[in-house]
Parts: C-alpha cells; sequence; structure tokens
RNA sequence: UCCUCAGUAGCUCAAUGGCAGAGCAUGCGGCUGUUAACCGCAGGGUUGUUGGUUCGAGUCCGACCUGGGGAGCCA
C-alpha cells in the first residue's frame, strides 16, 4: 500500500455537525480513552468540544492500531475518519477511524481522571485548564466579559484606559503594591475611578476595564490580589440613575450567559432556574434597612459598621435577585463619595450584593461634585491634597454631577458559575500566597 | 496577623504505639460498544523538617516549614 498524500478538511469538534459522513481530520489531544480487544475509544479534545473516535482493529493499518492501543493521556494526536451520528455518544456523533498519528508523547500527565486536591491542581494550573469544568468556566468568563465590552460599546460609552502605574495610594484605603519607579515610587492600581470622572467629563459616558491589585492579606473565597474590574462613570447621573445603570448592565450579563453558554453551566451543573429568576427590577433598600434585617435574624450590627461576608449572605438571602443595598453611612465609605442632601450622615453610594452568598459584586455611587466639600474631605481623611490636584481640577473647571459604579469580574463569574472560590474564575489566580505558576 | 485542620507511593487516601497498604496513574497481558470501562500481573516509600518521650514512633509531645478551611482587612 502506498503512502496517500490525499489530505482531508481539517475541522474542529465544535464542526462535526456539519460534516456527516465526510472524512475529515482532527487535531488535539487525548482526554481518555478505554480499550476493548479489538476496539479502541478515544476521547479527543481539541479547545472546542471532546468527542469520541472509535478505532476498530479491521478499519486502520496494524501499526495505526497498535498506536492507538499505547497513546498516554493528554498526547496530542491527528485522528482522520468518518464523521458518524451516534446516540451513543455524548456530543451526539463519533469519528470513526482510517489513521491516526501521534504528534506529541504525553509521559506520566499529571491530573488523572480521579480526584485531586485543591493545592495541587493549583500547582498544576496550566494543565488544570485543560479539564472540562476549568474549560467551561473560562469559556464562561470569556462570554462575561464580551458582554461587559458589548453593553458600554452599544449603549454610547467610550473605552478610556486607566493606568496601572499610579503616583499615590489614592483612596487612603486599602495596601496597594508598591513597585520601584525609576528611583521613585509607583503604586499598582486599586481603581481607575478617579480617572474615569475625568474622563466623563471628556466623554460623557465611560469605561475602563482592567485589572486591579490589592495587597490586602485577605485569605478568603472572595478574594484575589490580582482581579479585573469594569467601571462605568456617567456624566449628569445621579444616584437614582446609577443604581438603574448597574441593574440593567448585570441583567445584560446574565441573559448573554444564559443564551450563549448552556452547555458550560451544564457542565458545572449550575441551577439555571437561579439565573433565570435575574429580572428586572432589583429590590432596593437602604442601610437601615439593612440593618434592620439583619437584627430580624439576630446578626446584630451596630450601626455605622460595615456588613462582613455572614452578613452580606443574611441579607442577600432574603431575595431571589441581586440586592442594591444604597445610602452608608457617611464615615465608612470614601472621601469622593457625595453626602446624601436630605440626610448628611448618609453617603449617595450603592452596593450590589449577588444572591446565593456571592458577596458584593458591585461597588460604587454618585460623586461628590462641589470643591470645597471635596477639599474638606481630603483633609479630614488627611490624604495628600497636591496629589490630588487635577482630580479637583474636574471639579474647577464645569463641574457636574456625576455617578458610576466597579464591577468585579471574578466575584461575577463565580456567582454565575455556581463556584466556591473565586481562585477557579482566573486563568492564573494571584493569591496571598500564590503567585505561581 | 489570628483561629482551626492537615502533611504517608506521581495523585487521592488507609494503617490500636508493634511487618508500609489500597484505588487511580505508569508498564506488560486479556476482552468487538466502552462511558471515571472492566479483569490479571509488575514496578513504585528517607511517612514535610527537626528535636524529644519510648524496648519500639507514620501514630505521642515541642519547634519550624508547606498547604486547606475560616476570621479580620478589603472588592
Amino acid at each position: 500500500m502506498t503512502t496517500s498524500t490525499t489530505s482531508f478538511p481539517k475541522v474542529r469538534i465544535e464542526e462535526v455537525a456539519s460534516f456527516v459522513g465526510q472524512t475529515v481530520t482532527l487535531q488535539g489531544w487525548l482526554y481518555n480513552k478505554r480499550s476493548s480487544g479489538k476496539l479502541h475509544f478515544l476521547q479527543l479534545r481539541d479547545g472546542s468540544g471532546i468527542i469520541q473516535c472509535v478505532v476498530f482493529r479491521g478499519d486502520v493499518a496494524e501499526a495505526d492500531f497498535e498506536t492507538a492501543g499505547h497513546i498516554s493521556q493528554e498526547s496530542s494526536i491527528a485522528v482522520t475518519g468518518t464523521v458518524k451520528e451516534d446516540t451513543r455518544s455524548a456530543l451526539g456523533f463519533e469519528l470513526s477511524v482510517q489513521s491516526i498519528t501521534l504528534l506529541g508523547e504525553a509521559k506520566e500527565y499529571p491530573i488523572t481522571p480521579k480526584e485531586h486536591g485543591v493545592a495541587f491542581l493549583m500547582d498544576h494550573r496550566h494543565l488544570w485548564l485543560r479539564s472540562s469544568r476549568q474549560h467551561a468556566i473560562i469559556r464562561i468568563r470569556a462570554e462575561i466579559i464580551r458582554a461587559i465590552r458589548d453593553y458600554f460599546d452599544q449603549n454610547g460609552f467610550t473605552l478610556v484606559d486607566a493606568p496601572i502605574f499610579t503616583p499615590n495610594a489614592c483612596e487612603g484605603t486599602s495596601n496597594l503594591f508598591e513597585t520601584d519607579y525609576f528611583e521613585d515610587k509607583a503604586y499598582l492600581t486599586q481603581s481607575g475611578q478617579l480617572y474615569m470622572e475625568a474622563a466623563a467629563a471628556a466623554f460623557g459616558k465611560a469605561y475602563c476595564f482592567g485589572p486591579t491589585f490589592r495587597a490586602e492579606k485577605s485569605k478568603t473565597r472572595r478574594h484575589l490580589t490580582e482581579f479585573w474590574m469594569v467601571e462605568p462613570e456617567v456624566a449628569f447621573m445621579d444616584l437614582a440613575g446609577d443604581m438603574d445603570l448597574a441593574e440593567d448592565f448585570v441583567c445584560f450579563i446574565v441573559q448573554r450567559v444564559l443564551e450563549r453558554r448552556r452547555p458550560e453551566l451544564a457542565v458545572l451543573e449550575r441551577d439555571i432556574a437561579k439565573l433565570e429568576a435575574i429580572q428586572k427590577p432589583f429590590p432596593r433598600i437602604t442601610y437601615d434597612e439593612a440593618i434592620a434585617i439583619l437584627n430580624q435574624n439576630e446578626m446584630p450590627v451596630p450601626w455605622g459598621e460595615d456588613f462582613g461576608g455572614d452578613e452580606e449572605t443574611v441579607i442577600s438571602n432574603q431575595f431571589d435577585r441581586p440586592v442594591l443595598i444604597h445610602r452608608y453611612p457617611r464615615e465608612i465609605k470614601a472621601f469622593y463619595m457625595k453626602s446624601d442632601p436630605e440626610n448628611p450622615k448618609f453617603a449617595l453610594n450603592v452596593d450590589m450584593i449577588a444572591p446565593e452568598g456571592y458577596g458584593e459584586i458591585i461597588g460604587g455611587g454618585q460623586r461628590e461634585d462641589d470643591l470645597d466639600t471635596l477639599l474638606a474631605g481630603i483633609q479630614a481623611h488627611n490624604l495628600p491634597m497636591e496629589a490630588f490636584e487635577w482630580y479637583l481640577d474636574v471639579r474647577r473647571y464645569g463641574s457636574f454631577p456625576h455617578a458610576g459604579f466597579g464591577l468585579g469580574v471574578e466575584r461575577t463569574v463565580a456567582w454565575l458559575c455556581g463556584l466556591h472560590h473565586v481562585r477557579e474564575t482566573i486563568p492564573f489566580p494571584r493569591l496571598m500566597d500564590r503567585l505561581s505558576p
């Protein structure tokens, strides 16, 4: 038999439905393998899906049959065969193999089909991403990010990237990562918000989307040291408008994931009904009402204190959709938050708490637009005035009411995927005590 | 930073203070429809480090290291 030079269409597994009856070549990695004497069942993975390739001894060259029987897990292979519909396969299709080529052998792949511990999997995060569960999570994350961009791009916002290096510890609230900057100090950004306020004056509606950094020694399921945040800011919008925007935005994201990522949600065994319940309007309660709920549930919090994870969970469990908590005590919020003119001891801020105990996914509010009030606030917080001169210029030259918020991508992904911990929501998580791979 | 739990084969875990074990993975063999396939055989160990108690320590005690869970801080 002479060597054939015939080549067949190279197809991705997600496309095989339109190649039924045709001979195609698939390229990918061996996910799993089962053998039964004169049959080898190869589960082939190519990033777009998994398909079962059936190698029958009578259909292939003896050397190819031997090869198929000895391919190790995660070796890369090219398989040529005929696409067939078959209800016995999870995908609904199979490949009847005619020839097979081993491209790159995998020796003793560490992640076996059995269970593993979190520490081991995190050490092998670069390989763990190949597994179906992690694959599903990252695809949903990608869809959420695309939805975020689509939402703002389609609603008149301009993308205005904020810097990663910042000259000072802006809000003075959280610990920042310090880095050497040509014999000077720079800090990794904790928020692009102040820059977005300047951008709102230039573009009316602006948003930034990028990584942010917090050097907090937080060891919880809701915290990363490096995470992604999207921050819209809108000129001439008040707190009520801000809440409308946040609500509409979150509904858009949830709908998009339900529309386009059903198979991935199924892999994760996510309760779809809980996501389908995410419809406008979201409940809106004040800080004082939230305190009352906590008192009713025997979890009293002294007035004037912020809520912890447990408190957020109790509040969110009262509702089947995200809850907006607005008007927190002025003292526990950042200096740039505008005070409520009706009652100055409250700030015009809002947090959105996700259902099912996933915690705060949005924080935002209306910004202080009065120059003198802002000057007093900076002094009261003992912040370096010279660092904020540019920020104060936004008030000096045509000040305007404006509001915005920041949405944490990883917490949103964890919520929509139904995950226990945010470390699985980002390809390569950075935690207090994990910097690799 | 604090509390708590754990560390034994590549991985997941067993082992009354008394011979170091199993499943998966790996290698070899068997099976024509397997679904974390199954069956048989084989190789694979400085029990995290260190000091102590004891005739004897994987097991008990101290310190340290690493990791999990939680708290605080934070989003």
